[in-house]
DNA sequence: GTATGACCGTTCATTGTGGACGGTCTTGAC
DNA sequence: GTCAAGACCGTCCACAATGAACGGTCATAC
């Protein structure tokens, strides 16, 4: 009984589940979904579209238009996911850069630091009317409510990060 | 004028400037103070290491006890550090499995569902001790604004999380 | 008809992780 | 005093993942 050999390769069985797709498609379908917080690229799609293929997990069909190759979910691929999922999440290596970059601030001008965190701020502004308006697009359409938790924990995310910003800059400034 | 090549290259030099120290003990040093958004592996830290010496970034001392081999920033090392953190902090790749897992709810039973996130409900729970513990230690000893800002930072992640983790909860609960 | 750009898979250099291995030094139980 | 256990320390390797570049196909607009 195979199992789904990484997240990666799981997360495309669990796509597949919704009809046969090309490694393109799927990257799309993902990163459009799941983008804030399940990061995947195309060529590790494909090598894993491969490797199901050999395990039987996936079925690549016959090449449509312009080199796609659909692939459709076997049984045992179908069997594979199930136990993946059974497991429950894994531990997650957590690596966010602006963080890393902040906790090293004292190495950098203030000034610098505070034009730089500013900037910052804009991006999570953007984060959040982003995410606002997906939830909102997505509540009317009524769907999965597992797709609907995990968008309110991107704005839930985006939102803190912004309110945490402000804190650190205000800080900032009363530092001197 | 050479720069650091990554950002796990970065923290690395931006470690040292605390005074010399070798891959192990600075491997330590991340994960202690920054293993909450800024995970490193000891196989990367020497591989990096090894770079930064060549590239004349940091100079290898003689090796003490135990095969520790010190390392000490240079002068052109400090300033590619500087180059680097000038530039602001790099896009984040995001990779949450228990996101994906949730986001993936609607095929596995209701019953194993809730069980598994109790476990990470657990999980998160003793997270958010942990970092309460170590921000009422670290605010004793007057310390790095930044450092503290970060702890905040993960503290608040933990709690959301834990909210969050109770809010989907309890919208199964009502979904039957 | 042809230029532009969306679509689609492949390849490769680089980054990153985790486990295994081998070795060194310290500490404590006997 | 010895010796076993465990902390310390670097190395090696298989595997996972990213991003950029390449080459090719098709549709559309002009």
């Amino acid at each position: 009984m195979t199992t789904a050999p990484n997240a990666t390769a799981a997360s495309l069985l669990g796509f597949l589940h919704d009809g046969p797709q090309s490694g393109w498609e799927l990257t799309a379908a993902v990163t459009e979904q799941l983008g804030g917080f399940w990061s995947i690229s195309r060529s590790q799609v494909h090598r894993e579209l491969g490797r199901l293929a050999e395990l039987g997990l996936v079925e690549a069909g016959e090449s449509g238009r312009r080199d796609s190759r659909p692939y459709t979910l076997t049984s045992s691929g179908r069997q594979a996911f199930a136990d993946w999922i059974g497991r429950g999440p894994e531990e997650a290596t957590v690596r966010l850069p602006l963080l890393l970059f902040v906790s090293l601030g004292r190495h950098l001008d203030p000034e610098v630091l505070a034009s730089i965190l500013a900037e910052q701020r804009k991006h999570q502004a953007a984060l959040v009317r982003e995410y606002t308006a997906a939830r909102r697009q997505l509540a009317d359409a009524q769907l999965d409510q597992f797709r609907l938790a995990t968008i309110d924990y991107g704005l839930a995310t985006a939102r803190l990060t912004l309110r945490w910003l402000d804190d650190v800059q205000k800080q900032l400034g009363t530092a001197d």
